[in-house]
RNA sequence: GGAGAGAUGGCAGAGUGGUCGAUUGCGGCGGUCUUGAAAACCGUUGAGGGUCACACCUCCGGGGGUUCGAAUCCCUCUCUCUCCGCCA
């Protein structure tokens, strides 16, 4: 949630960028800075009154010791007529710290400047372009065709056991997957990024620091018997590990790296959108995740986007980036880039990564801070990108480099599959 | 699942109605001493609100209550630990 700080710097910008996400919030920030405004008068008279309520209590006690029973009563009196006013001030006071949170709750984050204009995914602009261009022939087969003609991926017995949306994945189609998670972990150790394994459950206060609670349960699996929630992704748990802290300034940047399982439930959709390994309910992914010095954000976001472009380029994919537009970005993100492959045999456009920086809207909430050289504590920025989602990879991988004889593993791979093709 | 204990500052750990935002130790920071370091000694060291800066206010797991006054008493919730049972 953005900060008061923020809001009353520049009431205006601030206003001005929300428009960039379709955003109405004209109203919403003149009531909220009137209500502080109003919030600041009340804390000082209910300040003023506690501070004393604590005279008299110190002086009663003081009475009382030197036997002055009818000062002591005296102060009794007067302390039970402050209180009554008090508790009239401190509720409007309470009331207007909850709506002032109510408000901020539902304000996105405000876009930075990098970000254009625009309503839907069609003004998204393609920021760079990379990566070779398969030419497949005519009857090439889209990757759900190549998953049964390999026996690499099972949907039918994962709706068997499960549902749809849970696919079970196979002999080579399983190794695949197991060694795109161990490439991908090891590039980002490689890059300086701390291996996390976190669980794959959280807790309500957990799902409240990053933003899904408490509007978008409806997308999470809830173990209602325990009041836990299936993480969406492994950014919840990792970036929760630095809810509530204090950092000292030398431990930034903040890099960690982690492969979970993700689950979502993601209703709604329908047709080719959901076709194959094209959106499911469980898919693994591995995420980045860095806490920064807010002057130092925007450069680890572009190298994100380069970490992520490599993975890309190792494995031979075609790849664009797309910087989002307002309307396109998420309720918390100040900017986001999302990377798409080229899917030949579907030809189209999968996305595999969105890379983002919040800067402080999420560690406003998460209350994640850092203690400067000069002693002041701080909100930290922090971002986090897929780097990357398995199955639209796979998807591509497979529909991509299929030949007439199998379908070829990139080299990187290799060493972690032990087989250099499909067939 | 059964029984018990507990939750206090970065950590450890005192504090059972007023002088306690909190003894002490460790850690951190600054200093004295030293060529430098260690040791020793001295000082300092939680967060939030508020203010130009002070003052002042709030916070001892969360919420509620008793009291002129609560870390301390009562109720309640949550969590953690120990033992037993079950178990990968």
């Amino acid at each position: 949630m953005l900060t008061m700080q923020q809001i009353k710097a520049d009431p205006e910008r601030v206003i001005a960028r929300l428009a960039v996400k379709g955003f109405d919030g004209r109203d919403a920030i003149t009531r909220v800075m009137k209500l502080d405004d109003n919030r600041r008068a009340l804390q000082l008279k209910n300040d003023n009154m506690a501070a004393d309520l604590n005279k008299l209590a110190a002086s009663i006690g003081a009475h009382m010791k030197a036997g002055e029973r009818d000062a002591a009563e005296a102060a009794k009196a007067q302390v039970a007529a402050i209180k009554a006013d008090q508790k009239v001030i401190a509720d409007q006071l309470d009331q207007a710290e909850a709506d002032i949170r109510s408000i901020l709750l539902n304000v996105p984050n405000v876009p930075c400047d990098m970000v254009p204009e625009g309503r839907t995914a069609e003004d998204n602009v393609v920021e760079k372009t990379g990566g070779p261009m398969p030419d497949l022939p005519a009857d090439a087969l889209p990757h759900w065709d190549l998953a049964r003609k390999y026996n690499l991926i099972d949907f039918d017995l994962g709706v068997k056991i499960t549902g749809a949306g849970f696919p079970v994945y196979i002999g080579k189609g399983a190794k695949l997957q197991r060694a795109l998670i161990q490439f991908f972990l090891d590039q980002a150790s490689e890059a300086g990024y701390l291996e996390i394994q976190p669980p794959y459950v959280v807790n309500e206060a957990s799902g409240y620091g990053t933003g899904q609670l408490p509007d978008k349960e409806a997308q999470m699996y809830v173990v209602t018997l325990d009041n836990l929630y299936l993480i969406p992704t492994a950014e919840v748990p990792v970036t929760n590990l630095y809810r509530d802290v204090i950092l000292s300034e030398d431990k930034l940047p903040i890099k960690n790296c982690a492969y979970s399982a993700c689950f979502r439930r993601e209703a709604g959709s329908y047709g080719k959108d959901v076709r194959g390994l094209n959106r499911l309910h469980q898919f693994d992914k591995v995420e980045i995740v860095r806490i920064e010095r807010p002057e130092d954000s925007y450069a680890a976001l572009e190298e994100m986007k380069d970490h992520v472009q490599g993975l890309l380029d190792k494995l031979g994919l075609p790849w664009h980036i797309l910087r989002l537009c307002g309307g396109d970005m998420s309720f918390t993100s100040a900017i986001t880039f999302d990377f798409e492959v080229w899917s030949a045999a579907q030809k189209r456009w999968l996305e595999v990564s969105s890379v983002s920086n919040f800067e402080t809207y999420q560690a406003n909430r998460l209350k994640c801070r850092y203690r400067g050289a000069d002693k002041k504590t701080r909100l930290c920025h922090t971002l986090n990108g897929s780097a990357l989602a398995l199955p639209r990879i796979m998807a591509a991988l497979l529909e991509n480099n299929q030949t007439p004889e199998g379908i070829v593993v990139p080299e990187v791979l290799r060493p972690y599959t032990h087989f250099d093709i499909i067939n």
